[in-house]
DNA sequence: AGGGCAAATGACAACGTTAACATTCGCAAT
DNA sequence: ATTGCGAATGTTAACGTTGTCATTTGCCCT
């Protein structure tokens, strides 16, 4: 039962007023946190008894001024939802939490503007590492993390001239690898669907070149809104396209929909695809509906995972491969 | 080009650093950050200059203890993966990030111990505010909460006792829309699947309770593992039943996958299902497959979005029921 | 010439904690 | 009896900002 007193200003408990009321200095309560061993076992007691009655609990924020050290890492990917990059957020997190950090996560919208911004933004709260998808989309951010001097991981692709860490895969071959399968398929009549973003282009780019380098025609690409996903104007745009590479599941699923409103689905085996369609990403639902759609399988959760044990690693390898694979299930 | 110096030791620059090489005070360039109307044109650019020389980002630490203003929320979630609940923190964190503040993300994994332990994690890191989703597992979690005395939104359930704010919809009453709908279609042997957390549990009260009314036989329930949503299991488990209400879409499109292996699904519309299916949530991924899934609607951005008015609110309803909305498709 | 005032700038304490030293106390060793 | 020492506790100055209250100018009035 506590009485209001009038000076009560209903703030956090400090470690002062928790020290007042044990009757020790802050110095002690601090010890009691850190390092009970250094306290005699009766004033430890007393003190945390003042600690449970106040509900103290140490402001982080003070910590972080006094010993340098935030225990935040900051965290930028384009978007949370509806998306491959969810899973990689999780497995970082996954790896971070235990150790006490504290994840800060911002979104670009794949807006280099906004980028740049929340990088700086995150940059202000002092973290101990940043670790984004991707890279940054201009000079500025990469000058802003460089500036910041603390580890830095780019996930999701393997830049040319990485800033310091990265867990990724290598995007180009993921279009090669597809382009290829294609064509040893016989497929005479390629396309490309999906963002513009730097790593759905260089999908395309891996993919463009090996389709001509092979023989086929020029594929040709359809720069897909983002939210467009449901396209069934992307079939209606794609005449006489007889395989599909979908820049990720999603947008695969959408064209998968399309395609079976319009008549062109038959289950079964890829041999009988009338167009055949491979995504990116391996998300569960592709496995799931009819028929199973073909994909890049990509590890979403375990570049987190990477990216988290890269910026916690004093030395070693700076930069993964995470790989990918090409699966082929009914789609394509 | 800058020289290094010896005493260079790479770490952030501060207030006083500029100051020091602008030839002024650290309280004057403060100014120049936050009001830069008060400071003479010709101070202000030299100000400025030596800013941007240095890279100087404020520290946001330490702005924060200074006015005991952290310009942060913790959000809560069960998971971040594979998840209705990445498009609730897209939606508040687009509420929020554009009023400069931070989004520090914690998952506990539907542990209740662990969602004490992040609570408090949260908690020692002074957001102003603390959106989740669900409520506290546990009275220590709900304690905590209170004695915190910030703004606290709880979403994705309308609580009997909130703490403070609710953005949600009942998920009774969407176990009960379910059911009334498979009664009337006359369906006979009803099942529920899903998982066990207390949103779930909701959803299968409010279902179970109107199929009893409404005179149906006990409806089965059945436990999902977590992951095990691509469950051809669950089928074997559930032999006579003819309408299946998933606790979320997922799960749904686990047990078509199911049903369809099975070789107990036709396309068309929803008389000819030998088996109904309702999930909950509207994944997109529902309106693209064949065949297309029915589902309770919920808005998980707007909930996100409405939790983040809440909390920055000062005055007005606390409570906000979302409201869901039965979308019969042809899978029931 | 003196007072008054506004514009520009600065000094200093505070925010809640920790690191680095200090102090006190009792007791074992000489 | 003094010294020395370790165990327990305390004091003080940071950490990088901001709020509050000076102080210094220059200039306009009368």
């Amino acid at each position: 039962m506590s009485v209001a007193s009038p000076e009560e200003t209903r703030s956090a408990p400090t470690l002062s007023a928790v020290a007042k009321l044990a009757g020790v200095s802050s110095i002690t309560v601090s010890r009691v946190v850190r390092m009970p061993e250094l306290v005699a076992p009766e004033t430890r007691s007393r003190v945390e008894a003042a600690m449970r009655e106040l509900g103290y609990v140490p402001n982080q924020l003070a910590v972080a001024l006094a010993r340098a050290r935030t225990r935040s890492i900051g965290v930028l990917v384009p978007t949370i939802a509806n998306s491959i990059f969810a899973d990689t957020v999780q497995g970082l997190s996954d790896e971070l939490e235990p150790l006490g950090y504290a994840v800060i996560l911002a979104q670009s919208r794949y807006d280099a503007a906004r980028e740049d911004h929340m990088l700086s933004v995150l940059l202000s709260r002092r973290p101990e590492a940043i670790i984004m998808v991707g890279s940054p989309a201009t000079e500025e951010g990469a000058r802003l993390l460089r500036r910041a001097g603390i580890p830095v991981a780019e996930t999701w692709d393997l830049p040319a001239t990485p800033i310091d860490a990265v867990a990724g895969f290598n995007n180009y071959e993921a279009g090669v690898a597809v382009a290829r399968h294609f064509i040893e398929q016989g497929r005479k009549s390629l396309a490309f669907i999906g963002g513009d973003d730097p790593r759905a282009t260089r999908r395309w780019n891996g993919f463009n070149d090996t389709a001509q380098a092979l023989g086929a025609k020029a594929p040709r690409r359809l720069v897909l809104d983002r939210n467009a996903s449901g396209s069934v104007a992307a079939l209606a745009e794609l005449p006489g396209v007889d395989a599909v590479f979908a820049a990720n599941d999603a947008h695969a699923i959408g064209f998968m929909s399309g395609l079976r409103k319009a008549g062109f689905l038959r289950n079964g085996p890829a041999a009988e695809q009338p167009v055949a369609l491979i995504g990116l990403g391996d998300l569960e639902m592709g496995r799931l509906i009819a028929p199973s759609l073909s994909t890049i399988r990509v590890n979403g959760e375990a570049i987190g995972r990477t990216a988290a044990r890269l910026i916690l690693a004093r030395g070693g390898p700076r930069h993964i491969d995470l790989g990918f694979e090409l699966v082929i299930r009914d789609s394509g």
